[in-house]
DNA sequence: TTGAAAGCGCTAACAA
DNA sequence: TTGTTAGCGCTTTCAA
């Protein structure tokens, strides 16, 4: 192609790539655009990666894409990396650690440019073997314990301090949060915004928190049907998720407590569909898709070697009120 | 590496890829595996690329991955990619023809050995420019009208059946068909579904079909609206998916109009939390794990050069009856 | 502003 | 069974 533009190739490749060193006649840069076109010329990217030893792909990490609160976050990821010309590589962990130390060892292998991390457990070998890699890494959502890297996700605290007061302004105080997996970061900030907000809302009152096994319904189910099944059971619970809130409704579908008239819920992600369950429930709504845009945004600035300032991003959540939320009955 | 293994780089290559010609003794394998295992060392997938013209990449493209059917199938399809050491290119047009071509264009000019598109409108320009490419293409879900491409999706025909011959069977008499967007090859097949099912069922009595805008909530409100709110009413619905299928609750609600007792509707895909709203949908679940990942091993086998027999794989789909389905009442 | 030459890290073809 | 040589298609360095 640069043959039929009656040019040497290394001409040819500096007309195509303005940024490149030594800049090119125009009349010159117009000849191999033009012979570029009447070709279809699209240079190797292989051939570019080797010689340039970036290979325009970045490595997206998730823990199971069947979890709805991914779909978005993947999105606004792929999105931001395609407009700035870079590959997405998708690769799903299962929720296996294991697999996640296997995957990002792979993805470093092919020699990503970056990776946006969402499975990052509490402790995580695979981000701890990213630490002096150089790869620039951001992390979504979940991150662990301790890390160097940047950081986005929801606002969580403001999320349950909003759902919390919530409750506590229906009347309620007999309230029981449940949990998820202590072994998620997610969980965590979340049970400590629980905790902070009650001293401040309700100091000294007794409270009621239950580790669920998984951010699954099953887990949900499973922990509330003993919550539930007592006497002097709270009139209210407060769920790590909506998954857990989900297995909530069951459990009240099974011992026929009415919700929201003799029990309130309130979830945290708002997935699809949660204002058509029944009743709508009452959940934090976070911005999935925005914190996928942010963390890639992040990426693309690290890459570049732009400053990141903060290095923690939390985007605002709000509470949705629905359905499942009531007065705490005076009955009680 | 090769250095410390005391062998030519050539024979180290030979010894890392046992499928390359050239057998290798034992005890020099034994020695380069050494080698490579105490420096850490990974072939440069780059440099291997360009010797070998092989990408070691897919090109995965989806319509939108909001859409809950997809995340399934793009699991299916990445799990099976990986397993063969496949990268999995994530690419999403958000439901945009222009947004097809370029992506689709991007993906051939980072050299994908493989594309699985399930984007495909009845009529594409993405998948017309790949008929002659020597690109091994794969289609799931959505097909052009005419296209010489595997295609891998749900059996919907055989749902659609399934799902007419229940209204039938509760004693509906007075059904509408809601379809969908008509450039949509699944709009398509399950109408003509409907209408043979029909003729077979109900030969002679006038039915209705109505035509919504999308496959959303949005357009199956509007278009339930309308059919709803004048006299002599259907008795049943029947969706082209669930999405139109909730657009139709929403309009229920809106008349005050109940499921099941006064109309009964089924849906199409059986997304999640289908059984949690309410009243839970009657609908046609369709493997789309197991679609993504049929999808994704006949790539390969594509990609292997093997024979690929039949080239239609319609997976099994299955009526799932729960509550939004009830007998006609007689006072119709 | 352009050309010449070298080389990124592998593997294919050929020779020993 | 192993070594030699060459070259994949670009971009970079150096020289003109």
């Amino acid at each position: 192609m640069a043959e039929l533009a009656g040019v040497h190739p290394a001409t040819a490749s500096r007309a195509l790539n303005p940024d490149l060193p030594g800049r090119i006649s125009e009349e010159t840069t117009r000849k191999v655009v033009e012979a570029a076109r009447r070709l279809g010329y699209r240079p190797d990217p292989t051939a570019r990666s080797l010689r340039t030893r970036r290979s325009g792909v970045v490595g997206v990490v998730v823990p199971d894409l069947l979890n709805p609160v991914l779909p978005p976050i993947v999105r606004g990821i792929e999105e931001t990396l395609w407009e700035a010309g870079l590959g997405c590589l998708l690769a799903d962990t299962d929720n296996r650690p294991d697999r996640e130390t296997a995957l990002v060892e792979e993805l470093r292998a092919r020699r990503c440019e970056g990776l946006i991390i969402a499975t990052a457990a509490r402790q995580s070998e695979a981000v701890a073997s990213l630490i002096d890699s150089g790869i620039p890494t951001v992390l979504v959502t979940r991150e662990p314990d301790d890390h160097p890297f940047p950081f986005v996700g929801g606002d969580d605290e403001a999320g349950v301090e909003a759902a919390l007061e919530h409750l506590v302004g229906l009347g309620h105080r007999r309230i029981a949060y449940l949990t998820g997996p202590t072994d998620l970061s997610t969980t965590v900030r979340r049970l400590m915004a629980f905790r902070q907000m009650w001293e401040r809302l309700l100091p000294g009152v007794r409270r009621t928190v239950v580790h669920t096994e998984g951010f699954t319904v099953a887990a949900g189910r499973k922990a509330s049907l003993d919550l539930l099944s007592g006497e002097d059971r709270p009139t209210a619970i407060l769920a790590g998720n909506d998954m857990i809130a989900l297995g909530v409704y069951e459990t009240l579908q099974t011992l026929g407590i009415d919700c929201p008239r003799e029990i309130s819920v309130v979830g945290h992600n708002d997935m699809p569909f949660m204002d058509q369950v029944h009743p709508p429930l009452t959940t934090v709504t976070i911005p999935q898709y925005e914190v996928g845009r942010e963390a890639a945004r992040l990426l693309l600035d690290i890459r570049e070697g732009r400053e990141v300032t903060p290095t923690r991003r939390l985007l605002p959540t709000r509470l949705v009120v629905r359905g499942s939320t009531a007065p705490a009955s005076v009955a009680h």
